[in-house]
RNA sequence: GGUGAGGUGGCUGAGUGGUCGAAAGCACAUCUUUGCUAAAGAUGCGUAGCCUUAACAGCUACCGAGGGUUCGAAUCCCUCCCUCACCGCCA
């Protein structure tokens, strides 16, 4: 959410940071600005009346205890409240209102973040290793893992729907220790503390991070709890701060936590893409920061660094690209995606999203931490997958087949796995 | 799921219709004094919004949430949520 100052302000600025992204926001700036107008002199007014109304009635007080009438006043104040009343009314829906707007915007492409229109003009921030070479023609992990007994899409689809998998064996085996590996290694070796956290939330949860009100079409809702099935472990995991007031001590914030995600990925183009690689489930591994303003470039660089870490440790190709205005998510003021090169796929495949979001998501969570002076500021909020599992899966198994069909384990990987190979 | 108790400021905890935004204690901050592995005293110390300002100040709202009664609600009524205890059920 931005500062509704900031776009009183600063208006040119918004707008002209706004119009780099895709979509057009001026008039909602614009209708904005008047309705804050609106709304203050409403507030201002009723503000007023209500002054008027505390004053009366403690006089009231005063004259029944010295048994005096107080008929007349009494009517009086009980014409002040009609007048509350209604001017209530006109300052509740410009509030109301004001906040719906507020609620669409999104978030202001930080000044670092490349200028740009579509995911064309991202540019590509660095490369790692090179695309490994075969003396055969690489397959497609789908094949790989059904030969392999490790992936059951039929049975996915028969007991859930398309779009789902079952892991099997070896599969389910390899998830899981790719699962164990990147907690171990994002909490000992690059300071996390690990969260384990529901998978459902409420509504107020996706409203904080941003996938509410704008993007409700995408998360799997059930009605009777009114809960949500998370589409990011994000979502939980910065939410466990809402609503609070941190002290500047404990920042930063580091939680890393595992969780499935669920995404029903409506109108989606890709969904009918083969195998892993777009699913309504799939396994994340999640980084989330929560830091001053002054440190969040920064740790958004150490954030980035510790995802890449992981492709690095399993010997990955894989290569950075920094979205341009036109191309980074609602909330985020600035974004790095790391992808990740899937041979069978002859593609690379994003495996991290890394986001700095300023302090959008912690104005619409109400998060904010005490600084020195004693003054209460929003922090910034950062996250970034590290990594996603289903994506990494297909580009482990595809990067590591062998002649024969096997793969061979990556040697971080063997002591979660329990062995060199998979036949 | 049932029954009972309860939800007040960073914490503990008073407050059952009228200067209560809320006593007191603790914690914290600044200052003073005595002096030195500390003690005492003074002052300050919630959040947000509005209106203003060089700054201060002022006003409004908030005592789990939302409604209601009333000239006036932390206090009375209704609904919901949460916590604790016991019972039931159970991975």
């Amino acid at each position: 959410m931005l500062d509704i100052r900031l776009i009183r302000e600063n208006t040119d600025l918004v707008k002209q940071r706004l119009a780099n992204r895709s979509g057009d926001y001026a008039s909602v700036v614009d209708e904005l600005l008047s309705i804050d107008t609106a709304r203050r002199s409403a507030e201002t007014e009723r503000q007023k009346l209500q002054g008027d109304r505390n004053r009366i009635s403690k006089d009231i007080g005063i004259a029944k205890k010295n048994g005096q009438d107080t008929s007349a006043i009494e009517s009086e104040v009980r014409g002040i409240n009609e007048r509350i009343e209604e001017i209530g009314r006109d300052a509740d829906a410009a509030d109301l209102r004001q906040r719906d707007l507020l609620l669409g915007l999104p978030n202001l492409p930080h000044e670092a973040c490349p200028v740009g229109h579509t995911a064309e003009e991202n540019p590509e921030v660095r490369v790692w290793g090179a695309k490994p070479s075969y003396d055969f023609e690489p397959k497609d992990h789908t094949i790989l893992g059904q030969a392999l007994g490790m992936l059951d899409f039929e049975a996915g689809a028969k007991i859930t729907g398309s779009a789902f998998v079952v892991y099997r064996g070896a599969g389910a085996r390899l998830e899981r220790s790719l699962i164990n590996f990147l907690l171990d290694l994002h909490t000992t070796q690059h300071g996390y503390q690990e969260v384990n956290t529901p998978h459902l939330v409420k509504a107020e949860c996706l409203v904080g991070t941003g996938q509410l009100p704008k993007f409700g079409d995408q998360v799997y809702h059930s009605p009777e709890d009114d809960l949500y099935l998370i589409p990011t472990a994000e979502v939980p995991v910065t939410n466990l701060h809402r609503d609070e007031i941190v002290k500047e001590e404990q920042l930063p914030i580091q939680y890393a936590a595992y969780t499935p995600c669920f995404r029903r990925e409506a109108g989606s183009a890709g969904l009918g893409t083969r195998g892993l690689i777009r699913m309504h489930q799939f396994d994340k591994v999640e980084l989330v920061k929560i830091t001053t303003p002054e440190a969040s470039m920064a740790e958004l660089e150490s954030l980035t660094a510790n995802a890449e870490k992981v492709l690095q440790l399993l010997g990955l190709h894989y290569r950075v690209i920094e979205l341009c205005t036109g191309d980074i998510g609602f909330g985020s003021a600035k974004t790095y995606d790391i992808e990740v090169w899937a041979p069978g796929q002859g593609t690379y495949l994003e495996v991290s999203s890394c986001s700095n979001f300023g302090d959008y998501q912690a104005r619409r969570m109400n998060l904010r931490y005490k600084g020195e002076d004693g003054k209460n500021r929003f922090p910034h909020t950062l996250n970034g997958s590290g990594t996603a599992l289903a994506r990494l899966f297909v580009a482990l198994v595809e990067t590591y087949q062998q002649a024969d069909g096997s793969i061979v384990i990556p040697e971080a990987l063997r002591g979660y796995f329990g062995s060199e190979k998979i036949l």
